[in-house]
DNA sequence: CTGTATGCAAATCCTTTGCATGCCT
DNA sequence: AGGCATGCAAAGGATTTGCATACAG
């Protein structure tokens, strides 16, 4: 697994341990292929292991955002959504206002041009977080 | 003072009551040009008027998203900011992860672009967020 | 060993709500 | 009068933190 092994590398260097706990969150958040809370992992952990707390799942998050393994999004509903970023391009987000729903696109045009702008106002761009909310194609056809 | 007149009006169409705090509250949000929180409002409003409970102002927040007077929009502080929108434009935000500071900017070419890949997508576009997080140019320049 | 990391529970921050009362219309 | 709005305090949800203990390097 060549994603966990970059984490290792990574936290030898900043002086981070692997702990057990630690090398199971990451593992889990490196199967995951869509976006979920904190507590969502803490209960899908516990599903299967059973012998991890919830404030080392949210102190692990952090660490992970830290190191630049995983992404924070807020989706407006009150509360933080991850997802991990090896792998993945940057992309944009479709947020279904009805089912929640929640679709990945991705523009160059869209890149290109705020850093474009961003270079006009002399920005230094880290991260680019745009959400659309809207009405997706289903629930437009079940009608409202 | 035109925007209080268009909220009055659309209070009476949908049956809200115009009270002594709703119309404070109102007045206020027009009159600031900069995003702000619940709270902070609570703290402006109370320094000045001292009738105002927290509850009324979360109250009021939620009702003016409802009519479509304020916008609300999470900047990953994990907590909500508002900006009222009559005489605003659509636009798009830089967060300088150091300072804090909200820049403002517009580009059609990425309203166009969003428009037409959720036309693709069957989705119905209501809202578009798009924040980009860096380093703003002061921030910059005192180095780091 | 030494410094991180963990677990637990308490604490914090932001926001929402139940309920009795107040006040527009 | 009738119903929406308010205030208060309590409840709620998400996240963070203090502290003693455990464990990786």
């Amino acid at each position: 697994m060549k994603e966990y092994e970059i984490f290792k590398e990574i936290s030898h260097r900043q002086n981070k341990k692997i702990t057990k706990q630690r090398s199971i969150i990451v593992k889990k958040i490196f199967s995951l292929h869509k976006h979920f809370s904190a507590d969502e992992l803490f209960k899908m952990l516990k599903k299967e292991y059973s012998g991890i707390s919830r404030a080392t799942v949210y102190r692990t998050l952090k660490v992970l955002v830290d190191m630049g393994f995983v992404e924070e999004r807020e989706f407006g509903r009150g509360k933080k959504y991850y997802e991990h970023i090896i792998g993945h391009d940057t992309h944009s987000h479709f947020v279904c206002i009805r089912c929640g729903k929640i679709i990945e696109f991705k523009s160059e045009i869209i890149e290109q041009e705020i850093y474009k702008i961003a270079g006009e106002y002399g920005f230094e761009v880290d991260k680019i977080s745009t959400i659309v909310y809207g009405v997706c194609k289903e629930c437009r056809e079940k009608g409202g």
